[in-house]
DNA sequence: TCAGAAGTGGAATCTCATTTCAACTTGAGA
DNA sequence: TCTCAAGTTGAAATGAGATTCCACTTCTGA
């Protein structure tokens, strides 16, 4: 488990894709080719994938500190006296980050590169929002009805049209947000409202299989 | 410009494959790869390709007449006496029939495979609905300050929620429709409304290069 | 200073959908 | 019926990113 340092050498390079991928990833996304982030550090591709060898690993380590930026809105959002504004604190708060990187915006949005780090991260986000949604529906602020379910739904509604209004006009979600807010607390909603077990579905994490056998991906050398 | 008709069983291959190609792109979307419209239609690749050398081809066939069918809605709706009812009823109209094809969505929604077919339609669309937008603010219907774009928002917000429901619920986008819509009404938008010029760049076609000389691919055989 | 462990570069390989093509059918019309 | 233009097929070429691999370079610490 100890692991040694690396090289310093190796050290730098490291710092060096870490820094260049962030970059990349915060403009463009999440899906930049390895190829193009080798090629924008100035080393081979071969040195991406001796210290990333999944996609996963390096989305991990630029993205913990984000996502639990995240987390930590949430927390400091949930104690709020007056609930329906932390959680619209919340929201704008995240959308600000999620805007001011493409790559953030792709991992708490959807399932892809859904690593441990983005479950765990919403498994702490989640209940907290949706202690907010519930006191803000017993306030009266939000009609009963509003599930933290709609949320999420707001979470994609408002996503959609930051990633298309991106190159046309970076603030248009706050429009939209704003729309999605208010239509929440006037709204009578109709249908079944989204429980927990749809949230995750919604965030695009494939459903669980108990029945099948799970595989392990060997990571020893 | 006089096409001389298909041997007949030329003919019946090309109607196989559109059958087959509509069915799978209303379950899969626009992107189903040759390979397995062929396959699933019992024909090779290459038949696949001779009738259809570029998607923009199939897709052409296949949703000339859906996209029709939208504009006849939006006609129908701009006709309505009440505005703001003839807006709820077309956007209503209209993702029913995208929940039922997640091609027809991808198509309406997004500027890929945006052939002349979905130019044209959206511009025969954009007017009626701005024009019902105009009149549901003149008759207070809609706060002042809400702009035929801000239509185009919602569009693509109950889109996502569409996309990310279909499998886990599928009916999921009312319950968005009905939160963006009422907040239209009862918001108050921050922000520069978005323009004309940056609806098409919402549904993600390119932005126009005056300077750039246009390259037309050469169509005759 | 030097041996060898660690690290690097980037060509070679893999993968997988897209696209082409030449040998092989088949339907239309004389 | 017979011919051949039209049509079909599926294997092979292409393309583009993902991934591996090994000869070569660079550190580290004895």
């Amino acid at each position: 488990m100890e692991e040694r340092p690396l090289r310093r050498d190796a050290e730098r390079n490291r710092q060096l894709l870490l820094r260049t991928a962030l970059a990349l990833m915060a403009r463009d996304g999440l899906g930049v080719s390895y190829e193009k982030i080798a090629h924008e550090a100035g080393t081979g591709t071969g040195t991406v994938y001796r210290r990333f060898p999944e996609r996963t690993d390096l989305v991990d380590a630029l993205f913990t500190e984000h996502v639990d930026a995240v987390v930590g809105l949430a927390e400091r959002a949930s104690r709020a006296e007056d609930a329906w504004e932390g959680l619209t604190w919340f929201l704008t708060r995240q959308f600000e980050l999620e805007a001011d990187n493409r790559g953030l915006g792709e991992l708490l949005r959807s399932g892809n590169q859904a690593s441990h780090l983005v479950v765990r991260g919403r498994a702490r986000i989640t209940p907290l929002v949706a202690g907010l949604v519930d006191r803000a529906v017993s306030a009266g602020q939000l009609p009963a009805g509003v599930v933290p379910g709609d949320l999420v739904a707001v979470h994609l509604m408002v996503g959609a049209v930051m990633d298309a209004a991106r190159e046309v006009d970076p603030t248009l979600w706050r429009r939209s947000l704003t729309v999605a807010l208010a239509g929440l607390r006037h709204a009578e909603l109709p249908g079944t409202p989204p429980d927990e077990h749809v949230i995750d579905r919604l965030y695009g994490v494939p459903p669980a299989q108990p029945d099948q056998e799970v595989v392990h991906r060997d990571t020893a050398e």
